[in-house]
DNA sequence: CAGATAACCTGCGTGC
DNA sequence: TGCACGCAGGTTATCT
């Protein structure tokens, strides 16, 4: 589910229910998702206020007052929702936010996990590239990243090179761009270089737009789908026709993950 | 350095 | 109907 996208609008669509409220209460479920909840994460939350909501790549970052963030990434199947009732197979922490509003995250795979610190910027982030919606993000920046030998699209799903990019969008991007995703970044002309890294803002920003992808249950934080899998030109379309030129659209396993392109248009 | 693989989990679609 | 298998938006340890 989540990518830079789905996770964006999450935080757009949970940041007017949760900012300047007041955690009251934090119920755990299950304390251990990809990694155990760091110890005493509900007395660590409870009491203190919802400043902001920030994200970086994947990441969401509650903001706190007194100080403190609260960290959480979303894995493959998690998501934050704003409830007002109800509890659902798969929740695994509740946040009370005073009246008879929650914050629920729910995670069936459990891959995702969560984090709080007192001070400072959450380990997690140290090691994330830059994010593409970031003005560091720039174009020679990302030509800086391409020296390498390795495939394009496993430059582009790399977390420490650019921030949020995952594997729906990788594909899509390099559609657009006109790019196969086996070719080594090295490999890549300056005009191709080009069009990689505005087809990364053309379409993470139409994601957004159209409330991300929902492929399988992505849920904004209140708790409606998203449209841009019906834009979807190559993901997932192995065997299907490109929509612009009619090629059979391909797939191919790199890195041990499906990447999709159309044999006509990326060369 | 970077690829392949497996592992962590549940759920869904497909084919037999 | 039941069951095995492959596959899924992510990350990470280990081996080559």
């Amino acid at each position: 589910m989540p990518e830079l996208p789905e996770v964006e609008v999450i935080r757009r669509t949970l940041a007017p229910h949760v900012t300047g409220k007041r955690i009251t209460e934090v119920t755990v479920g299950r304390a251990h998702l990809r990694r155990p909840l760091p110890h005493g994460f509900g007395s660590a939350l409870t009491g203190r206020t919802i400043e902001s909501l920030d994200r970086k790549g994947k990441f969401l970052l509650f903001h706190l007052a007194p100080a403190g963030t609260w960290l959480v990434h979303l894995g493959m199947s998690g998501s934050l929702a704003i409830r007002r009732a109800g509890a659902f197979e798969h929740d695994h922490v509740r946040v009370g936010l005073g009246g008879n509003l929650d914050l629920v995250y729910n995670d069936p795979r459990r891959f995702g996990w969560m984090n709080f610190v007192q001070t400072g910027v959450p380990p997690e982030l140290a090691a994330l590239g830059p994010d593409p919606f970031e003005p560091a993000f720039t174009f020679e920046v990302f030509c800086s990243c391409c020296q390498r030998r390795r495939p394009i699209r496993n430059l582009l799903t790399d977390q420490t090179a650019i921030a949020g990019i995952g594997n729906i969008y990788a594909s899509e991007i390099l559609f657009r761009a006109r790019v196969r995703p086996g070719k080594a970044s090295r490999r890549l002309s300056r005009a191709e270089r080009r069009r990689v890294y505005e087809a990364i803002a053309q379409v993470l920003g139409e994601a957004i737009r159209l409330g991300g992808t929902s492929v399988a249950n992505f849920r904004d934080g209140e708790g409606r789908p998203g449209f841009f899998q019906m834009r979807l030109q190559v993901y997932g379309r192995q065997g299907q026709r490109c929509l612009r030129c009619g090629c059979a659209i391909r797939r191919r396993v790199l890195a041990g993950r499906s990447a999709f392109y159309c044999p006509g248009c990326q060369r």
